[in-house]
RNA sequence: GGGCGGUUAGCUCAGUCUGGUCAGAGCGCCUGCCUUACAAGCAGGAGGUCCCCGGUUCGAGCCCGGGACCGCCCA
């Protein structure tokens, strides 16, 4: 780089970030070799991109904030590893393939599974690694020679063996159950893959005769067709209208059914006319009402979506066009007493955007009940943090609540289950029975029951491996909310139940980045923003940047002014750094050896944001700390140090100094921006090595220096005032001034005051000679700058600011006085207080009367 | 229906835990500058009913109560 500074001023992050991040590769520093325990080492294990993703807004942010993590921890010294891999992603993946398998004309009942699976082997060869890829160009220093599979032939067994040993101890049963069918991808799908959508459809009033012709009851319904399934009609036990029906019974129209009236305490007596009709194979509600008064179960919508046997005459129709056939033969009869608009909510397949059908169906499930408090546990004691705090409570109100998983997928990708039937007979083990005759079970296990397994199967188990020893529990998982329950929860239930350890100390719950315009990001509203453009534009650091820098405890808006406010800060350390490395001597020293009070400020205000940074990683506030660095480097750096320097010679103690503070903002800031610090890195004379290898930055408490930071505060403000009151007054900011110094504080200091708020001050004799030219005075802390301005004054832009300064005392002492005047402020508050109001008030009244 | 979060400058957000020193940042806007690192820069500036009402307090953006609006989660 060192040949380049002096043509190029700007960093290049198209050009610069694909070669540094071949140099990282390279170097093998993102491996680690499974030593030690756990305790000593760190790790983070990714939560698993799903294999057909690319990267989007959440992967980009989820990526920074455990790069920041990982760097941060590996240059302090410990042996790191992140290890990296994507899920299988049964249902998506199986649809991708499916669709090219229609292109071609073909399907995968055509090829049959053996072949399907084998296609989809291929597609994942193919597309599978794509985003890996895109983690590298966020410059994520994930451990990509250990990148994991969920269908890798070690994690199969992994979670082979764990069905295995929940099925041995009785967790995991099959069952005739209500599920969530989705008719899209023919498979039933778990509760988290359902999202409730409000829709607007038509509640039908239908009258059931009573059997004995002595009157009717009168049912309300949004799904008619489903009546041909019902096996009875509910009223609340102490619903008074329907009392004397209880016990007697209806006839169901168009099947003829004798359905028993009962009572349950779930009909609402408020709902239509407090007469509920139970359809219990087609609604979750009514089937457990079923199982609690021993209904049958009839099933008139089969799992292709379309009218069953049971259904008689509209057996075969679809369902919505059953629906229109019942509600007309209803009209027929007469028995179609309304029918109005109504909206409630409906549930939605996430996967296919089909409208679940609850059916109920020959399933695999896991208990819950034994696998969740020992979960809960671990997070109310303080075992596993989750930060923010708030989000625990909802962890625990989920795990409190939970219900059995369905675990088996009508699927042909992913992990099939080992289960295997012979007539009655059922055999689950991990090798396939003895004997003749037996047919394994073709379902496939839920992604997520894979992707539970991560933390551990990732790492080796269920051997007892190195690996498994040195790094797990890993320290932390990083995740978006909506993935508490779905990964998190189940992570930590599996993790205790299989490793007997928890398989995290901390989760770390971020963002949900948002559109601009506060929608959602995503690509069917076409809200979404590809980070991989927002790199290709502004660079990975500044994407990197921006996305921490926005990161919240709460949802955020994508913001580009933060990466560009990232990329601004690339840029500035790029050039602030030419500066440095133009000018500085070579010299590698052992240390600064600072001597000059603006060297002692400078690495002063360098303990405390290397202290802040640092404090706020550990915490989790990745914006506070990104955004303490910027301010850093600009407000303190290059507006103000650099700027101090300027006059001074180029001598060792200097660029000793400036060599120092340099090389410690990049390694400071190297975890957050970590290409253009590298770059600049290789440039820094004495500098060894990739930065992402070295150390970070410990803050000495040797180095801080009140009395510097508070003499070049005050140089700060002065300048500051100086410059105010000439673009106020039109006094051009080149023109050199006589001046004279009538404030303490500033004795080792007034050459610096002079250089940067372009001043002649006079020497210390000529400070009672009187200047030349009508003087100004401007405030400054410890005092005064009196001005000798002359003839570059406008003076009505003079008088103007005059005024304005005047006005503006006038209300501070008011104020301030108003204060004092307060008896019950006197009396109550702290003294101190009150003394510095005083003071305060003193000053005002004096800075008042020299403008009078 | 239950729970959680939010409302501060034109925009996006800090600040609320721990009341006074607090009206802040970035972007945008206005003015002036190519000052020997950076014009993707530098310097200076304008801009706020801190959602509303009430309370506590010597003192409230911050604490308490009520309300309005927006968003998310769960049922």
């Amino acid at each position: 780089m060192t040949d380049e500074l002096t043509a190029r001023t700007r960093f290049d992050p198209a050009e610069a970030e694909p070669r540094i991040m071949e140099r990282w590769l390279r170097s093998g520093l993102f491996h680690a070799e499974p030593v030690g325990s756990a305790s000593d080492n760190y790790s983070i294990a990714i939560p698993p991109p799903n294999v057909t993703g690319a990267l989007h807004m959440g992967h980009a942010l989820n990526g920074s904030i455990q790069d920041v993590l990982v760097r941060y921890h590996r240059m302090r010294g410990l042996r790191t590893t992140w290890v990296l891999g994507t899920d299988h992603a049964g249902i998506a993946t199986q649809k991708q393939v499916e669709k090219r398998l229609v292109e071609e004309g073909t399907s995968r009942e055509e090829l049959g599974r053996e072949a399907f699976v084998e296609r989809v082997w291929e597609w994942r060869r193919s597309y599978g690694g794509t985003i890996v890829g895109q983690f590298q160009r966020l410059g994520a220093s994930c451990d990509y020679e250990r990148e994991r599979f969920t269908l890798d032939d070690g994690y199969a067994r992994a979670v082979l063996e764990v069905f295995c040993r929940l099925y041995d101890d009785g967790l995991i049963y099959r069952d005739h159950y209500m599920v969530n069918w989705d008719p899209g991808s023919r498979s039933a799908i778990s509760d988290l893959e359902v999202e409730d959508r409000e829709v607007t459809d038509t509640l039908y009033d239908i009258a059931y005769p009573l059997s004995d012709g002595s009157g009717e009851l009168v049912i309300a319904t949004v799904r008619p067709e489903t009546m041909l399934g019902d096996t009875a009609v509910a009223v609340n036990p102490a619903d008074e209208r329907h009392a004397h029906l209880v016990g007697r019974s209806v006839k169901l129209p168009l099947v003829g059914r004798e359905l028993p009236v009962i009572a349950d305490d779930y009909v609402k007596t408020d709902f239509g006319t407090g007469a509920l009709k139970i359809t219990p194979a087609h609604d979750p509600n009514d089937f457990e009402i079923g199982r609690r008064h021993g209904l049958a179960e009839v099933a008139v919508i089969g799992e292709d979506g379309r009218m069953s046997d049971e259904a008689g005459a509209f057996a075969g129709l679809e369902v919505l066009e059953a629906r229109e056939r019942i509600v007309a033969a209803l009209r027929e009869q007469g028995l179609l007493r309304g029918e109005e608009p109504y909206t409630h909510t409906v549930p939605f397949s996430h996967r296919s955007g089909e409208r679940v059908e609850p059916l109920i169906s020959l399933q695999w499930f896991m208990r819950m009940d034994e696998l969740a408090p020992p979960a809960i546990e671990a997070v109310t004691s303080g075992r596993i943090a989750i930060h923010p705090p708030s989000q625990s409570r909802r962890y625990v109100d989920w795990l409190e609540g939970i219900r059995p998983w369905c675990i088996s997928r009508q699927l042909w990708w992913g992990h099939q289950l080992p289960v295997w039937y012979r007539g009655e007979e059922t055999h689950v083990g991990s090798e396939p029975p003895q004997g003749e005759g037996w047919t394994r079970d073709p379902d496939v296990l839920d992604t997520w029951f894979s992707s539970a397994l991560w933390p551990f199967a990732t790492l080796g188990w269920p051997d007892e491996t190195p690996m498994l020893r040195a790094f797990y529990p890993t320290d932390v998982l990083s995740t978006a909310r909506d993935i508490l329950f779905l990964w998190v929860a189940r992570m930590v239930m599996l993790g205790l139940r299989f490793t007997g350890d928890i398989p995290f100390e901390h989760v770390y719950v971020h963002s949900v980045i948002q559109a601009p315009d506060g929608r959602r990001m995503s690509k069917s509203l076409g809200t979404g923003i590809d980070p991989l453009h927002e790199i290709d534009e502004h660079g990975a650091d500044a994407v990197r940047f921006g996305l921490l820098a926005m990161s919240s405890t709460q949802d955020v808006r994508y913001s580009r002014e933060k990466v560009e406010q990232g990329q601004a800060l690339a840029n500035k350390l790029y050039n602030a750094s030419r500066f440095v490395l133009l000018n500085a001597r070579p010299v590698t020293p052992a240390g600064p050896m600072p001597t000059r009070v603006e060297d002692r400020w400078i690495l002063s205000r360098l303990q405390r944001v290397i202290a802040d940074t640092a404090r706020r990683i550990d915490e989790f506030d990745f914006s506070k700390a990104a955004l303490g660095l910027y301010d850093f480097v600009y407000g303190e750096l290059c507006d103000w140090y650099l700027e101090l320097v300027k006059g001074r010679e180029f001598d060792e103690e200097l660029s000793a100094t400036l060599l120092h503070v340099l090389s410690e903002t990049l390694a400071l800031a190297h975890p957050f921006i970590p290409f253009v610090t590298e770059e600049i890195w290789s440039a820094v004379p004495g500098s060894e090595g990739l930065l992402a290898g070295g150390s970070y930055p410990l803050a000495d408490a040797r180095l801080v220096d009140e009395s510097a930071e508070r003499e070049v505060g005050a140089v700060i403000e002065a300048v500051r005032a100086v410059r105010s009151w000439r673009s106020e007054s039109g006094v051009p900011a080149g023109a050199r001034l006589a001046a004279r110094l009538a404030a303490t504080g500033y004795e080792a200091t007034s050459p610096l005051l002079a250089r940067l708020a372009r001043l002649e001050l006079a020497t210390d004799d000529a400070v009672d000679a009187s200047p030349a030219v009508a003087a100004v005075s401007v405030p400054v802390p410890g005092g005064t700058v009196e001005l000798a301005a002359g003839e570059h004054v406008d003076p009505r832009a003079a008088e103007h600011r005059v005024q304005e300064r005047r006005s503006e005392l006038e209300r501070e002492i008011a104020r301030a006085s108003g204060k004092l005047d307060n008896e019950g402020f006197v009396a109550k508050a702290p003294p101190a207080l009150v003394e510095a109001e005083r003071e305060k008030l003193e000053r005002l009244r004096d800075e008042l009367r020299s403008l009078l």
